[in-house]
Order: C-alpha cells, then structure tokens, then sequence
DNA sequence: AATGAATGAGCTTTCATTCAT
DNA sequence: AATGAATGAAAGCTCATTCAT
C-alpha cells in the first residue's frame, strides 16, 4: 500500500511528564520485545499498545507511524552504541581503537541479537534509513577519523572502508547471534583477523606493524 | 478461519506444455524485478501477475502461495550460483580455490545486486530458510572442503569459519552493491583481504603461509 | 500460506461500550437476515458487514472470522431456547413436561424457521459443533432428566432416546417451517405422537400409561 | 457468487460409448466419495476430476457445472432408494408395507451414512430442489399409497403426513448414522415406533389395531 | 473427445490509522 | 491526554468455468 502523505518520523510530542516518559518507553520496549520474538512481520501497532498496555490512539500520540516506532528503536539502539564506541577515541593507536570498536560492537549486538539483526535490517529500507541518517554519518565519522590514524595502511577510499569495516563487523557477529553464540572473546577474535585483515594489518604482528610499514618514523 | 494445512514451498506443478514454461518464466521474472525495485513491501501476488501478464490464479497454479515464489527465485539464483561455483574445486590450492569462489560471487551478487540483497534477507526468514536447507548445506559442503585443504590454516570451528567466511563475503559484496559499485577487481581485493584475513592468511605473502607457518612440515 | 494458529471461536472482545454494543448487535442480526433469505452460501462477511452497516474490519473486531458469527447466532439462539425448555423441568409428569418441551420448541423453531434450519444444519459441521459442546450437553441433559422420570417408560439406551427424541421432533417442526406452516397447536399434536410413539407411550391413553404399566406400584 | 446464467442442470450428453459411460461413473464416484469424507465445502470441480482420474474439461462435459453433480448424485441415490421401496406395494397390509419402506430407508442410509446426510442437505437447497422435483413426487405418490390403506389411521392432511413420515425416518436413521450405530434390527424398531406413533397406530398391539379401530368391518 | 492452462470475480482476513468521546 | 471503536484499502488465495490446442 502507499501511504498517501508521509508524515515526518520524528516523535509527535516529546514527553513533558514522567508519566508520559514511562508509557513511551512502555511502547519502545512492547515494540522492541516484539520485533525480537516475532520479527518485522509479526510487528503491528495494535499488538504493541496492547503489549505496551496502552491504546493505539496513545501510541499514535507519541509515534506518527509504525515506521517512527522502528526509527525510535534504531536511535536509541545507534546512541547507545555510539555513547560507547566514542571511548575508542581515547585509545592510544588506531589498531587498539579499532579493538575497542570492536568490543563495543560485540558487545552491543550481542545484547539482543535478534532485535539487533531484525533493526540492521529495517535501517537499509530507504524510509528508516532517511531518518537515520545523522546518526549513521556520526558514525561513519568516527569510524574514519580511526582508520586516518597512522597506524593504520592508508585505504584507497576510505569511505568505503568505513562502510566495509562496519559491514565486516555486523556481517560477523549477526552469524555469531543466529547461531546464539556467547563466547565474545571467541567472537572478537574472529571479527578482528577479518577487519585487520581487510584494512592490510598483519594479522601476525599487528603490534609491530607501524614500525615495519613506516620504519623511518 | 480454519487451520489449513501448510502447503509445501514447492512448485505446485511441473509445467507440461511449452506456454506453460513460459509462463512460469514469466512469473519468476516479475517476481524478481519487483523484488528488485521495490523490495519485499512492494511485492504482491496480484502486482506480479500482472507484471507478468497472467492472472493471479495462474500465478497460484504454479506457486502454491507467495512465499513459494521467493523459494523458487533463491533456488533458481542458488543453482546457477553453485553450479559457477563447484568450478573452484578444480582449482589446485585452497587458496586459489578461494580467490575463485569470491570471483564467483562477486560477479553472482553483483549481477542484480538489489535483488541479490532483497533475497539474501529472506533467505534469513525461517519459513524460507527451511526450504534452502538442502540448497544452504551443499553450498556448506563446499566452502568446508576448500576451508580443509592443507594451504589454508587450521580453523579452531570449521563450521563456524565456513559461516564466517560466507557471511563476510556476502557482506562485503552487498555493502559494494547497495552503493553501487562496479570495479569487480577492486572488490574481489577488498573480499580477498578480509577472507584471507580471517582465516589467518599473511596478506603480504599468502603463497609462502604454509611454508612459514609450518616450516618444520 | 503460513499456518496461521486457528482462533478460538469465541466473540474476540467483549463490548464495552453501548456503541459497541449496538454495533455487534446490528452485525448479529444482519447475519442472521442474510442466513435466513440466502442460506450459508448467500452469507459473506464483506456482505453482512455492509448490512450491519459497519465496516469489514469492525466485524473482525468482534467476530475472529466467520464461521464465530454461525457460533453466535447458534449460541445466542440455543440460549433463547434452553430459557424456555428449563420450565419443563416445574412440570408435575414426564409427560407434560416432553409437552411443554415441544411446545417451546416449536415455538422457536416456528419463530424464524429459516433462520433456524439453516443453523441446524451448521450446528452439525465439526467446526461448528465443537463450540457449541457445552451448550449441546446442557439441552441434553434437561431432556435426559425428563426422560428419566417414571411415567415415561424406560429406553433401551437413555443416551439414544435423548438424541433421537431430538432429532424427531426438530425434524417434524423444520418439515413444518419449511411448508410455511403457522398453526402451533396441529403441530405441536403431531410432534407429540411422534415422539410419545417413539417412547412407548400409548397415544391412546396417556395419563394412564404409568399405571397401566406398573400396576404393583 | 452469483452464477450469470444457469444453465440447466442435466447432464450435459448421455455418454454412448463405453468408455465415456466409465469416465461419467469414475467422476461420480470420486464426487460422492470426497463428498463423503469433507463435506461439501471440501468438494470442487477441479479436486473432483483429479479423483476421478480425468481432466476438469472432460468433467464439464459431462456435468454442465458443479450443482449438475449434486444433482446427478442424488438421483442416482434416489433411484435406487425407490427401485427397492417400490416393493412395498406388493406387502399385503399398510403396515407392513411401512415396515418394508423404513427397512429399505435404513438400508440405503447406512450404506454410506455421511453421503446420504450430505445430499439429505443438499436436496433442501432450492436450485437442487427444483431438479429433483419429480423423484421426490415419485416418492412421495409412493409413501402415499401406503398411507391410503385402511389399515392405516387416517390422517387430517396425507401431503403433510406424507412429508413428515420421510423427515421422521430420516431424521432418526441420521441420527444414527452420525452416531456410527451398525445395529439395523435396533435402529428399525425405533424408527417404527416413531412412525407407528405419529400415525396413530398403536404401539402396543399394531397387528391387531385394524380390528380394535374398524371393528364392523 | 479430451486436456489442462488460464481466467478473474469474489471471498476472508489484516492492520495502519483516525476520531468521537 | 487517553481511549478504543471504527475504518477500509489492500493483500492472499480459491475455485467454478472457459477455451485453445
């Protein structure tokens, strides 16, 4: 069906009392519950405010449509992710940064692994992925100033190898939550050799790989 | 309503007559433009058949329900897949052998890139997935043999590893065609480094890595 | 088709309001007008709910599906009827309460005949018959109880006699509602030798039969 | 659904040929026996002629459409309830010839019990009435005749008493058949008593009940 | 005569969304 | 602000029937 006028995805209203506050993050988690168990196709506005123990015109209050509901669940999925990640700034070299990125994205997706996959895969649909788009750009930003670091071979376009990078990283630890591992360190081991592989670190020595690459600094 | 019983995936009839060959065909292919232009929301029974120039009840006569005709595209796209693919058996190293099945990949994926991805999420679907099983597993078979030839480094889970590295590629390959990439060679390197990476072979020296790794062989 | 659990047959929400419940309502009696000129096969919910004056999907609201509306109509009128039928059981004799029993039943039969056959005949599908049970036993029961008094003679197979006595005088009446007929009191005579012949009781003498059988008590 | 223009509803030609006579039975059979085990929302043209080993086109030429098969269904089960009862006319007392008619009714209606209740439905439909008419006449001048006998009370209104005598028999072998009961000798016995009861004739003494009621004659 | 591919109206059901209360 | 009854477009699917071969 189309949808005749698309109504921005932002929340309506953002909640002034905490009464509000609780029944929107009622909705969030009745939303994010059920993506989780039933996945996109069992998702429905009447369910979540019957989950969340509101009324779908409540739901309606506070989300302009179901897509605004996913894009919430994304944002706040995205923002704690990034909360985390930023600490990677403060490491020392970009191969430990890059670690780092990685624990916190083994750490995150593995949380909730189907809700994890089940809103990576909504993010790609073009109407999420509008809304999205700040967040993924912070993102992206970050991951590039890791991989600028000197420490790291220079990439022939480093745009692509951020978005490589992170697909690296999701592609391997979504398989890791389908078949419901829970070995992180396991998890982060494989997600490195293929990430330090990708960027051209040796996988061998990656400790020694500035000196050996750059060995006049 | 009352519990029908869940027809099988399968074709509901081997087409016997060459207009009715055609229209399967025909079927398949406004399935697979749709899917390939409006994605998984935009694809309907009714939209298909007329895309393809029969009735809905013709649509039904040969696909027992919708899910059947993802079923048949992801076989259809599977076998041509495999059938390239078992080529990299062939080769004389399983690094070769390697390097060949992300050729093949790379040119298989980005053949109808959107359609590739469109189908790799279904293939996700439980309901879907069932169905590839057998599909899924030869595919399996064959990333396991080459992982086990003695050029590339033992895996801790070779079962895991062939997940992995199927995963990687495809993200890698996906991610190159969702932004709508080209250069086959650039991508195969990209793929290259980040399987050979995983699996802990020396980028910088892959023919040499058995030598080096087990010089006492 | 996914195997979609089969609801329970049960009205899926009880009605709150008075809207609401004028609402189902005016959905109930509309599928029992349309039962009632056009049969089963002239009954489809997009139809009833045009009638009712609703939408399709408010019918869904109170209805799982169709075949619940048949329920509801079967229970909202076995409910009208075993009202009336629990009188018999103030009756002094066996006999004048299986009298009071036609006479109710062919009261309501004859009160919207059509209407009545065409739910007699559903009341017999599985589906149907499975929710109507406990309604079922209840009618069952009120006839075993009678049937069970001493100036009735004893039945070979009490559980028989009950079903076939039943089944007699439903048939007799809906032969008569069938004719249009409208004198309760001829039917209601004939119904009665049916039955009193099928239970031994001597048409010819009634009041005395409990004597004339068991002289010693 | 309504059907634009109904054409009639006899078989469309009279097979001439062997082979076409076989074709005709074989549909027959596979509609009564699908008939038989899902009712008549489980039976379809399409179904049928797979059963029957033929192709839906051969079916329609022999059935001008699917009512046609009902039709056909009945008067074959008709015909051969009436070539039996018609031996009743040669028993020498009214009531005898009534036991015969209720032997034969049992008989005919236990042989395949949920067929018999199928068409027992169908017949009511006015679109298959209307075919059936003279059959049913046939029946009826036969029950009659019987009932004209002297040694049968008589009855204030024959048609009617006619009517009701094969809905009471009906309804009480049925019964039986829904029931699963095997017993004929029983289920005669209380058929009789039904219909002795509703004609007045004494149950106790049937035999003599000519004598105690025309004494002079 | 027979085949079986094709048709398409029509049916059941869902669910995002609105709006009177 | 909240409720929940109501809406109705749209989707999946069936099956009686036709007709080219």
């Amino acid at each position: 069906m189309i949808t005749k006028r698309r109504p921005s995805l932002k929340p309506r209203k953002v909640p002034q009392q905490s009464r509000a506050e609780h029944t929107v993050a009622a909705i969030r988690e009745a939303a994010a519950g059920i993506l989780e168990t039933r996945g996109m196709e069992g998702l429905n506005t009447n369910l979540v405010a019957k989950r969340a123990g509101v009324s779908v015109g409540t739901l309606y209050q506070y989300f302009p449509n179901k897509d605004a509901l996913i894009v919430a669940l994304s944002l706040r999925q995205q923002a704690a992710f990034y909360a985390e990640a930023e600490g990677a700034l403060d490491q020392p070299t970009g191969q430990t940064a890059l670690k780092y990125l990685i624990t916190v994205s083994v750490h995150q997706q593995l949380r909730r692994p189907a809700l994890a996959r089940a809103l990576d895969f909504e993010e790609g649909r073009p109407a999420i992925a509008k809304e999205l788009g700040t967040s993924k750009a912070a993102f992206q930003a970050l991951t590039h100033r890791i991989l600028a670091r000197d420490d790291i071979p220079p990439q022939d376009n480093i745009e692509i190898a951020t978005d490589d990078a992170l697909a690296i990283v999701r592609a391997v630890v979504d398989a890791a939550g389908e078949r419901g591992e829970v070995d992180r360190g396991a998890l982060e081991r494989r997600v490195g050799r293929a990430l330090f592989g990708y960027l051209g670190i040796s996988a061998l020595d990656p400790a020694k790989s500035r000196a050996r690459r750059k060995p006049s600094l």
